[in-house]
DNA sequence: GTCTTATAGGACCTGTTTAGTCTTATTTAA
DNA sequence: TTAAATAAGACTAAACAGGTCCTATAAGAC
């Protein structure tokens, strides 16, 4: 599966939201609020305001109090990647813990002999993640279901 | 995080360990056994032992009943790639659910800004693993602890 | 034949994680 | 001063992961 959880998903499409957002040119660049996004995309409020909270205290996006208030990204959409997002909530890109916090505890760790192919692929995967930016997600117009984008 | 979960590593382990004992010359092509894996790798043996059903079960190897059996890997090490052993344990490669299930029940589908891009990105990641057999992870020699390999 | 060494497979248990809720406090524009 | 916003911690139900236990079956060795 390799799947991304919940909140990673919501900020992932929040960013977007607010890349898009910012960088249209007729919208004066204002905040946008937990309520807006929550509302357009259908995600409990409660729980996108954890997320979004999280993002904030990570440095991604900035908060604006008050009345008016909500979050703007605190770098630009083309400076911040998808891999940053991802660490937030989920930590390293690693797709074993060994390649997170240096395998001591693995017992498989002495002579494993999958650990140095792996430690490959798991750099291109998170190069991937690292070259793709939010701007990247909010460049393209949207068309509906591309069913043959999607892979089987 | 994108981390495998154990049963997956295990099966991985396992069908590098099959492949690099099947393609030694000295060997006669003979199985393996689950407690030769487990004591190699010291994994619980009950744990191994359903990893190794399930892949036999979707036939990935062969089991070998009886005294001196085991299991041998039921296609060429070159024509197993780690995305068929991954798929085993996690189903499909997806990033998010949408790209398993047609993304009919999620409530972000209409209107989601960021399914073109992501449905990409989990098109090269499915590559990736698709494209690395468990050949290759059973052709380079084991050398100790690549530290500089290992992703930040 | 009957041991012994294997795989086959279902039931079960338990700790952790995930997704989500509830509540209270704080900030600030109008 | 009020209303609209973020801040943050505690809490809960459900799902999952990792692992164990037990019984059945297959087949080579003797």
């Amino acid at each position: 599966m390799m799947q991304f959880n919940r909140k990673t998903e919501y900020a992932l499409l929040s960013a977007e939201y607010m890349a898009r957002k910012e960088g249209a040119l007729s919208t004066p660049r204002r905040a946008t609020s937990t309520r807006e996004i929550a509302d357009a995309y259908r995600i409990p409020y409660p729980l996108l305001a954890k997320v979004l909270q999280k993002l904030a205290s990570k440095g991604a996006i900035r908060a604006v109090h008050g009345t008016k208030g909500g979050y703007v990204l605190a770098r630009k959409a083309a400076e911040l990647s998808v891999a940053d997002i991802v660490e937030i909530f989920e930590g390293p890109v690693a797709v074993a813990d060994c390649f997170r916090e240096e395998g001591s505890n693995c017992p498989q760790w002495h002579g494993c002999h999958i650990k140095a192919p792996f430690s490959e692929l798991n750099a291109k995967i998170h190069n991937l993640l690292a070259s793709t930016k939010i701007a990247d997600l909010a460049r393209r117009p949207y068309s509906s279901a591309p069913k043959e984008l999607t892979i089987t």
